[in-house]
DNA sequence: TAAATTTGCAACCAATCGGTTTCAAATCAA
DNA sequence: TTGATTTGAAACCGATTGGTTGCAAATTTA
């Protein structure tokens, strides 16, 4: 099965999951109850996750926490840095543009 | 249709349909040059991206050139945003362990 | 030990996805 | 005007998605 992070954020639940763990670990069946589904369509989706890395398991008895591999988020934010830079560049721009009338105002 | 950014941004396609118009407008053939499938493969990508408005169109004759809408981006870096704000924290954190760590070879 | 709880997996299903081919409309060039 | 080019829409298709129910394994509790 090909996953990768971004088909993984795709899915709103799953976005959902991946915000509720970033604050503390959480059992498929504590995660489940924020939901309208099921706990197995909760379990399927933290499988998902799982496989692309974006959570972790632990073990404790017969329940299983889940807890966020922060780490792997950056990836997303490494693509989007490219577009970041355009942003952040035109901003710089109006920046510019707006010294610029000061200057004009200034001189007048 | 059911269409969001996070949606949008999940095909490889559409993500490399992103980055090729971040750089210049273009029209749906010249995109086309650029990939292994059919122009009207691409054609529907630039819909879905056009639909939940990641990308402008410009008709010019009767070529359509398409360029990125760079303030939508900015809202897959608002959900990213609380989540940066972890590992920065961790960073954070790291940065104060050293810290710690040289002050307490200093004193030795 | 026996019953209850927690979890993951398999099988199934309707809806959606990403691709194709075909076609029609609009514009440009000869 | 006629033919070529550019584009988008429609119909179709196999694969994938996100959901369900049922079941089995492991662990905890009575």
């Amino acid at each position: 099965m090909r996953r990768d992070i971004f088909q993984a954020i795709a899915d709103p639940t799953r976005r959902s999951i991946l915000t509720l763990i970033a604050v503390q670990a959480m059992t498929p069946n504590a995660l489940a109850e924020h939901f309208d589904s099921s706990r197995q369509a909760v379990s399927k989706h933290l499988k998902i996750l799982h496989e692309c890395e974006l959570v972790s398991q632990e073990q404790r008895g017969r329940e299983v926490y889940y807890s966020l591999e922060i780490d792997k988020m950056k990836e997303i934010d490494a693509w989007l840095a490219p577009f970041r830079q355009i942003w952040e560049k035109r901003l710089d721009q109006l920046d510019a543009l707006l010294i610029n009338l000061k200057h004009e105002q200034h001189e007048k």
